[in-house]
DNA sequence: AGCACA
């Protein structure tokens, strides 16, 4: 077997200033090479620990399916160099780390991300295990970072919660939660919040007609409709998380007298009303 | 899908 080095560790480089404007102010590598089955959270643990690093981004083009095995063993060999553009993508507070878009055609996606297979590598298992601490392990061993779960499960890890990406993705681009400071239950990625939001009005929607129909629902508290110059969207305050809840639950999809194109669209709303 | 008020 050829014995190339397959990879440097990182500390013999030369540092690099994080941040800003290395040539062209291009802050984004692309890395190329990958085999088929690379999972985005192998490329995250590449680099979740090298300093200035943000987030990551693994396209699957559906070029070069040669089933290669990503492994420090093999010959194989990923291409690093400054990507041509920054990427676009905008972490977004409370996101995933990490986003796969998957350009394959169905029939060559036999590697779903977050197949019952795949879960719980040890290296993933080691760094959620860590997350409330995630920079704070600086003179541990790296070897794990490649190893792509190769290692014996170290045990202990049964609370590990992996995340579901559902079944009704309309888009091939799913952001994956990893490292989430949130991890407490939520509603399609939104918070419970005992504030509701409220779409999907008629144009002639008044606040009086939904007062009357949110006081029917204990904990109710205050309302405020505002037209945005479009539809009315409305923000009801609740008491409680649990009775804002219970409103929602009852009144989703309900029709005021005012509504012309369908139910009240309700939500949790993003933020809690402020009090006034 | 659309989330303001301070």
């Amino acid at each position: 077997m050829a014995h190339q080095q397959p990879y440097e560790p990182y500390y013999l480089h030369q540092p690099v200033e994080y941040g800003f404007s290395d040539r062209n102010g291009i802050n984004t590598l692309f890395v190329s090479g990958l085999p088929d089955d690379v999972k985005a959270r192998e490329i995250h643990n590449l680099f979740r620990r090298r300093p200035g690093f943000d987030s990551c981004q693994l396209k699957y083009t559906g070029r070069g399916n040669q089933g290669v095995k990503f492994d420090p063993q093999t010959s194989s060999v990923l291409h690093i160099e400054l990507a041509r553009s920054n990427s676009r993508r905008k972490r977004k507070p409370g996101s995933g780390a990490y986003v796969v878009i998957d350009k394959r055609t169905k029939a060559a996606d036999d590697t779903q991300e977050n197949s019952s297979d795949d879960e719980a590598l040890p290296c993933e298992l080691d760094f959620m295990t860590h997350k409330h601490k995630p920079f704070a392990r600086s003179g541990e061993s790296e070897s794990d970072e490649l190893s792509g779960g190769n290692k014996p499960d170290s045990g202990g890890n049964a609370d590990l919660i992996i995340p579901q990406s559902g079944e009704t993705v309309g888009d091939s681009e799913h952001a994956v939660a990893t490292e989430n400071e949130h991890t407490e239950k939520t509603v399609d990625g939104v918070s419970p919040c005992s504030t509701l939001f409220i779409a999907n009005l008629g144009p002639n929607c008044t606040e009086d007609e939904m007062k009357q129909v949110l006081s029917q629902y204990p904990g109710f508290k205050a309302l405020k409709v505002r037209a945005r110059g479009g539809m009315p969207v409305a923000f009801a305050d609740f008491e409680e998380i649990e009775q804002a809840t219970k409103a929602m639950e009852a009144l989703q999809g309900s029709w005021l007298q005012s509504s012309d194109r369908g139910g009240m669209h309700i939500e949790y709303a993003r933020s809690k009303m402020r009090k006034s």
